[in-house]
RNA sequence: GGGCCGCUAGCUCAAUUGGCAGAGCAGGGGCCUUUUAAGCCCUUGGUUACAGGUUCGAGUCCUGUGCGGCUCACCA
């Protein structure tokens, strides 16, 4: 253990007293009769009835931590606080004994976990208290959490030196979450996000499913993957970018509706919206295809919303985001004629359009295809200036392998993808399911038939072999859950949404 | 990876042109039987991220390193 400060080294020889006269510091059994929310409302339905709020007899073993002290000789106060709430304690000499008071105040320190065992009353000033007839330490607290100091004015809680140090709270997010409610509203507003989105798939008849995170062949997006290896088989190995290629195989197995929430993994930049690890949910829908998505999207959305912040209205970084359907539908190319004055429609080839693009003093990188140069425009010129909940349809086919081609035009295929508040937040197609035009598409790609001599991303054979045997028209659809929580919790940045961001290591 | 900005006590922040490193809270010693940012008196606490350099003198100026924030690039 690295060298304790003074107010550590206080805090041990607080530990040692308390030691020495047999009490522990980290008993093993605890006693617990309320939580501090059901407690303080047994305490109104007791004295609903007229019954003298000073002077009750209702009894309780409370457990929370210590976040706030205020002695005055025989007497003191005090609050605990455990997940659901907060309570002041009365400590008087005369009921918790002269003795044990002053062992309070010598050994007993803010964030301590203790257990507190009175009866409630209504001091004076209103607030309903424990009058703490016996303090129990459950957990000693050596480490000093920051400082902050909160108190309810008019109804608030204000809160003053809050923790607020971005980089100390990510890699301390124990101390973030002890010392910041806000910071666990935010992942309970998290938790009831997921416990939505599974609600509804699980109502529109999907199916729940896990597949590989540890792939032979990573594929179903274009991000660089992180490797690794299996030591008994001799085997490489990928953490999965995507798991669409697993889950359209099941689609082959007979399942018609299915989904997975789960971890990705992509090997590229950190940002305000990328983190290495991020959490995706996936479903694919047989018999379906792009139009039947963007339905259920925009309901899907909509019901989260509604169930997590009570309104499908919700304000993201001052911005009212109203997500209730129908969603506007807009196609990328006129997006793209509308905010960048470039109709990529007129420059059919990708040295013609690069021209226009420098031309209008955009700088498009040497040897791009016309569908990557497309994307450029879109995300320079587009993307940050769509607020409102919107599906950007139809693509250009070299920057969509998976996707079906429309069937009026065969450079474009039937995509969408969902921005709002100007985030990238879905992307779905009509899943392409002709055998041999993906081969033809991954070979296009540069997959290889072997990958023996190298760094060439090899061809998924059992993808194509999946697919010969029969894989069911299907829309497919993929979404950043971190940023849906971002939009749904008003927060800028993914590292707010996930509990244990990554960061460089220090030293 | 590039650019810009930041890093001062456990936390939140000051420190004039380069001139004695400070405050509030937390901590320690006291007083106090209805407080709630309790109050009052006294008080401890610093390798100013790290390593160099310029200077009589560096938190402040210069160089490098680390970490972070923002931003650009990358990212079907």
């Amino acid at each position: 253990m690295r060298t304790l400060t003074e107010i550590e080294q206080y805090r041990l020889t607080k530990l040692e007293r308390m030691r020495d006269r047999g009490e522990s510091p980290y008993p093993h059994r605890v006693q617990r009769t309320h939580s501090i929310a059901s407690a303080v409302q047994a305490f109104d339905e007791a004295v609903s009835d007229g019954t003298d709020p000073h002077e009750t007899d209702l009894k309780a073993i409370l457990c929370g931590r210590l976040r706030s002290v205020r002695t005055m000789g025989k007497l003191a106060f005090a609050h605990i606080e455990d997940e659901g709430g907060r309570i002041q304690l009365l400590l008087r000499a005369d009921v918790l004994g002269v003795d044990r008071l002053k062992q309070f105040e010598d050994d007993f320190d803010l964030g301590d976990i203790i257990q507190a065992e009175g009866t409630l009353l209504r001091t004076r000033t209103g607030e309903t208290t424990l009058n703490t007839s016996a303090l129990r330490m459950l957990a000693k607290s050596i480490s000093p959490l920051p400082a902050a100091k909160e108190v309810d004015e008019e109804g608030e809680r204000k809160t003053y030196s809050a923790f607020d140090n971005a980089e100390a709270r990510y890699r301390e997010r124990y101390a973030d979450l002890a010392v910041n409610e806000r910071v666990r509203e935010i992942f309970r507003a998290r938790a009831r996000i997921l416990r939505a989105l599974r609600m509804f798939l699980d109502n529109h008849d999907f199916l729940e499913v896990e597949t590989p995170v540890l792939q032979p062949i990573y594929g179903g997006a274009a991000a660089k993957p992180f490797s690794t290896h299996h030591n008994q088989l001799h085997q490489d190995l990928f953490l999965r970018i995507s798991f669409e290629l697993y889950l359209k195989r099941l689609l082959v197995g007979g399942f018609e509706k299915v989904y997975e929430i789960g971890r990705d993994f992509r090997n590229e930049g950190v940002s305000l919206t990328h983190n290495p690890e991020f959490t995706q949910l996936e479903f694919y829908w047989a018999y379906a295809d792009y139009h039947d998505v963007m339905c259920l999207t925009e309901q899907m959305v909509a019901y989260v919303a509604e169930q997590v912040t009570g309104s499908t209205m919700v304000t993201y970084q001052g911005q009212q985001l109203d997500f209730n359907p129908p969603w506007e539908r807009c196609s990328l190319s006129d997006l793209v004629a509308e905010y960048s004055s470039i109709d990529y429609r007129k420059f059919p080839t990708a040295e013609g359009l690069a021209m226009v693009m420098r031309e209008k003093g955009h700088d498009p990188s040497m040897g791009s295809t016309r569908g990557k140069l497309i994307e450029s425009l879109f995300s320079a010129c587009v993307e940050s200036r769509l607020m409102q909940p919107t599906f950007v349809v139809d693509y250009p086919r070299d920057i969509s392998p998976l996707a079906k081609t429309t069937e009026k035009d065969p450079e474009t295929v039937e995509r969408f993808e969902v921005f709002m508040g100007g985030l990238e937040l879905c992307n779905a197609f009509t899943e392409l399911n002709d055998p041999f035009d993906q081969e033809e598409r991954f070979a296009q790609m540069g997959r290889e038939y072997s990958n023996e001599s190298g760094d060439g991303h090899p061809m998924d054979l059992d993808y194509l072999r999946a697919m010969r045997y029969g894989m069911p028209p299907n829309g497919g659809f993929g979404m950043g859950v971190d940023r849906l929580v971002m939009l749904l919790t008003d927060q800028r940045s993914i590292r707010e949404v996930i509990l244990f961001p990554h960061l460089r290591a220090k030293q």
